[in-house]
DNA sequence: ACCTGAACACCGTTCAAGT
DNA sequence: ACCTGAACACCGTTCAAGT
């Protein structure tokens, strides 16, 4: 793949903005999703936020669930599962929770399967396919509530429960049981 | 409410075209929903499956949040939570595959919350908090996961897992156990 | 290889006005 | 109470064409 060749072989234009690569893109997808949120990224505004047109875009990536997949990715890439489950799996929330729905994403584009099979793989080693499955549905489920519900909760709709990541722990705590 | 009263004593127009009511657009809703998946249920595709204006809607429902709320509501009406507490979420996860999306519908509604608390709550009875929370996420999130999976696979992008209902109820076992 | 410009077929929502 | 008609500010995606 082109983007993975640190320097180009190939021309770049040199004077002012330099070509985009694919990690370009992404990385361009997260700051917009950090920024405004998932409604409010779509292809036009990471697009904007690039400087360059929507149509763009597709000559990197073949349409956005493609994107949202490799942001996904992104989002769990430095999560390592070790033989402390429990541990990887706090590792996987606060990796999701750093950005502004970021467990959103990973279940959208996890459904859609791309990267959070390599971490079900591994964690079934552990501890069996089935039991992964439900822990991983759980991690993710109970993230992304915790999003939803501080941000319904900064904006004053609702009031903040001071004790989401308790609620996270036990729920675990009880499936490992 | 004026659309729980059987006969309206307020006029209604009688050649043709009867008036909608809220549960009229919540049908029509959950009948593009069944017909065309989450992605096609647009306010516009709905307000046309009744035969009138996208701003007719407006009448009814304040935004599209919650329309699809009532949806939800809808569609995990006739389940009820009994002391048989696997037996229940066996219900809750057959009302939610009997329409398509139906899963995807429910989780986003329950995020933004209107209606599942009262199943959270009965269930919380039984028992306790943490654990009716762990197991909505869960129910919720494995149905989700079987339905994209179910679809992916009728579009012949991958291949049908076989044991999705196995799956699941081993899962809840696990939980439960 | 990477991007522009223009177009196509859509969205959710608002608002004055009709009946 | 329920709806129309028209508008506003957006979407994702395609495609010929440029460099």
């Amino acid at each position: 793949m082109w983007h993975t060749i640190p320097f180009g072989v190939h021309a770049h234009p040199v004077g002012g903005s330099m070509a985009n690569t694919l990690d370009d893109v992404v990385s361009g997808a997260l700051g917009v999703l950090d920024e405004f949120g998932l409604e409010f990224c779509s292809m036009r505004r990471v697009a904007g936020s690039l400087g360059v047109q929507p149509s763009a875009l597709y000559h990197h990536v073949a349409n956005k669930q493609t994107l949202l997949s490799l942001m996904a990715a992104r989002i769990v890439a430095d999560v390592e599962v070790s033989d402390d489950v429990a541990g990887s799996l706090h590792q996987l929330r606060a990796a999701m929770l750093a950005v502004r729905d970021g467990a959103e994403v990973v279940a959208t584009a996890s459904a859609f399967r791309l990267e959070v099979s390599t971490f079900e793989e591994a964690l079934a080693e552990r501890v069996g396919l089935d039991l992964a499955r439900t822990l991983l549905i759980y991690v993710v489920g109970h993230t992304q509530s915790t999003q939803l519900h501080r941000q319904a909760a900064a904006v004053g709709a609702i009031a903040l429960d001071p004790d989401l990541d308790g609620s996270f722990a036990r729920g675990l705590a009880l499936i490992l049981r």
